[in-house]
DNA sequence: TATATAGAAATTGTATACAATCTTTAAACA
DNA sequence: TGTTTAAAGATTGTATACAATTTCTATATA
């Protein structure tokens, strides 16, 4: 049997919180508060900040505590446009490497997206959605590159905000399915050119959207 | 004054012996033996070892031990491939924004690079041709960007094999500073092509270089 | 009112003791 | 000889106490 460290518990518990918004942005956290909360002792709260800080979720100020970070609308593009560049050159890595079953994986996965966004499941929708994403780098065997578009991938979900006060009807999910269907096709044509053309629209596509639905007049 | 903190030196310390190959790799390092030696208690040596797991250097495995990394010859090349995605990309976006203070600052950094090469300071080569390469990535203003470059440069570091049995004359550093003037001229010229072009033949040179010295038959 | 300052409070940084878990060793057994 | 098993040892994982540092607060002073 595994048992699961505290460290990895109070990690995983506070990236959730950050996902889900029970973490504001900005907001100050301090290790004895969230210790208290996760009725667990100071020293995996300092790890978990630790891995947190390094994936640019939070920001540790020395005697202040850990912030949530709130990143400006350059660095979400920023983000944005170098997912595009990782992503691309996976897709460009992969595209003739994939066999009929990695295809059939990509298909599965697609299916269990439309589900999750049927069910209102947004938790799994961001998992499948992760594993996506992450699948062409995956194929090639890149571990490097995986590693970083990973990162990536959960500093943007952490700043969707899926849940904040304009939320309505999750247009980038509903856009989402369509987009990454059109990869798929395209990874399936083995055509490089439109792979990478049909990951920029879709990255870009939710840059925008983002930017539409957290605008205060629209 | 603003004393160091212990972890950022134990840190400090152990990515050093990584570089000057006091620590081999495949090397198992445990936590109480590296507190013993660094005279401090294992709390900010633990959390030093975080960050260099992060980092990639060392790899940690429970209950045994920290072991520091002994990649493969496909990682070297996939970080090396990477790494041309990224500087290119860079240099993408720098190109254009780069002023007349930017290019002194590169040649200074160019002449900087000479003098540590001439006084065989290796630290102090490592240190300038890290500042070299990711400069553009400065200029770009990306930090995201900024600090996937500087990590993959730092991992890189770690595996050149400067001090290896095999070393003599440091053939690297011999191409190193006329292909670093090549990138720099292109940038100069605003020709992002031929940027990229020389970015991609300095880094594909490093790497083929290292790979004959590192080859027990040559 | 604005500013300087001293002390209190809060927070992180570090050391250390102990618990949990894993690995190694050696003995027992087939 | 090879395999299982149990105990010992090694190492990390966690809690906690205390030190160091910074921030906050209230008071004094101009």
């Amino acid at each position: 049997m595994n048992k699961r460290k505290n460290e990895e518990i109070a990690y995983e518990k506070i990236k959730r919180a950050i996902m889900l918004k029970r973490l504001v942005a900005g907001q100050r956290v301090t290790e004895d508060w969230v210790s208290n909360e996760l009725e667990m002792s100071r020293t995996p709260i300092r790890a978990a900040f630790t891995k947190l800080e390094n994936e640019g979720l939070i920001e540790l100020v020395p005697h202040r505590g850990a912030f949530v970070c709130s990143p400006s609308d350059k660095e979400l593009e920023d983000v944005f446009n170098l997912r595009i560049v990782l992503e691309s050159y996976a897709a460009e890595l992969a595209v003739h490497q994939m066999t009929s079953e990695h295809f059939q994986q990509m298909d599965r996965l697609l299916d269990e997206e439309v589900k999750a966004y049927e069910d209102k499941d947004y938790e799994e929708f961001l998992r499948i959605n992760a594993l996506i994403h992450a699948y062409p780098a995956q194929v090639a065997g890149n571990r490097f590159l995986l590693q970083e578009i990973q990162r990536l991938n959960q500093w943007s979900d952490c700043y969707l905000i899926l849940r904040d006060n304009f939320y309505t009807t999750a247009m980038d999910e509903v856009l989402s399915v369509p987009e990454h269907l059109e990869v798929v096709k395209a990874l399936k044509k083995r055509d490089v050119a439109a792979s990478k053309k049909a990951i920029e629209a879709h990255m870009l596509s939710t840059l925008t959207d983002l930017a539409e639905r957290t605008s205060i007049f629209n």
